[in-house]
DNA sequence: AGAAAATACGAGTATTTGCTCGTGTTTGTC
DNA sequence: GACAAACACGAGCAAATACTCGTATTTTCT
């Protein structure tokens, strides 16, 4: 088995360049559709470098996968504080979304990796990554905000959350600007209906 | 343009065999990766039979689709009655959802046809047709219920809780039969709290 | 029966696509 | 400066795939 080369400083940009090309191709077409050929172009770059530096289109997928994994994760410590715990939920729920749509926005690509439903199989493992690093987030927040509650159902609910989020993400980049804040609102109030009956459990009637 | 030939019997039947089998293979690898020879082969026939009945795999898709519809339509008139709209909330939610997960079990095929990411643009058509049925229907719900709810808003409520929908069925359909109730139930909890408010408007504090 | 239309076959085609490989250039190290 | 390793090229391959077409069979109609 070949062993990785040690990369040079012009090795690190084109990787650079390369999974750039690929978010933008598959924004464009989705991940099924994009060609490899055609993000060697998009790069600038001949087909014989892109494989130099990835085994096949699916590690392209995977770095490009990690790269969104890592800056979601920047983003939310950014705008996480243990305090927000505290806050009423529909103004937590908004300071979760708002960071994630941020993230979507500038990196056009992360919606075919995140949500998209048919991909090959093995991409299933980074997606699910991606989808698990979310959802592990979200259930450290219901943890904080809701410790009584059983760990099972914590999960279950994180799980939930993030598929409402996902599926809503879609919505949210392809509508007009103008109207990305009501679908927004809409989202925050999805995931605050389906939330506010865990904090107020049992209620006698 | 050549006509359309007019069917005979025999050619019924294939082109319900054909449907059938795109149907199968749909579910097994998605639309995007399920090829028309696949699909020829499942049904017991040539390629170049499948391509006496429906111009390319889009219009197999489209007819396919239109299935689905129609079973939709029917499943769900079976299952409704305008009686249903003084139900509490979360009873008529869970008539509404059984059904279509029914429908869903019962057609493996109609998950990637409903909910997939990224379809070919073309077969957006069909895709979308589908789900403004299911939309427009819980729209209808939604007004009988809410008859003073602007219809803008009642709108976007009817599209919100679709996604919601679709982004769960996946879930269900893939769980194991033993975990699916309690995922039905998620999605039932779901439905029902991003829609209950709309139910109260504006509550005095 | 006989003609026309519909159905059926399946090897073959044109294209696409992920990926390779032989060859040449640049970069880092001593 | 010399040597090796990393980088780069791009024509082209092997496989896959949507679809065709010449031919043969079956059904329908008169």
């Amino acid at each position: 088995m070949p062993e990785e080369p040690r990369r040079q400083a012009r090795g690190q940009r084109r990787m650079e360049q390369l999974t750039d090309a690929a978010a933008v191709v598959f924004a464009e077409v989705g991940y099924a559709k994009a060609t490899t050929n055609a993000i060697a172009k998009q790069a600038g770059v001949s087909p014989g470098t892109l494989y130099q530096f990835f085994a096949n289109k699916e590690a392209l997928a995977e770095a490009l996968a990690e790269r969104y994994r890592a800056e979601l994760k920047a983003a939310h410590e950014q705008a996480f504080d243990l305090s927000m715990v505290k806050l009423p939920l529909p103004e937590m729920v908004d300071r979760m979304i708002r960071p994630m749509v941020e993230v979507n926005l500038a990196n056009p690509g992360f919606k075919a990796l995140f949500s998209s439903g048919d991909l090959p199989d093995r991409l299933t493992a980074p997606t699910r990554a991606l989808q698990q690093a979310v959802t592990g987030r979200v259930a450290e927040i219901i943890g904080a905000r809701v410790p009584d509650l059983p760990a099972d159902q914590r999960d279950t609910a994180a799980a939930v959350a993030t598929q409402i989020f996902a599926a809503l993400l879609g919505t949210i980049v392809s509508a007009a600007p103008a109207d990305r804040d009501r679908w927004i609102t809409e989202l925050n109030r999805a995931l605050v209906g389906y939330l506010t009956p865990l904090e107020t459990p049992a209620h006698p009637h």
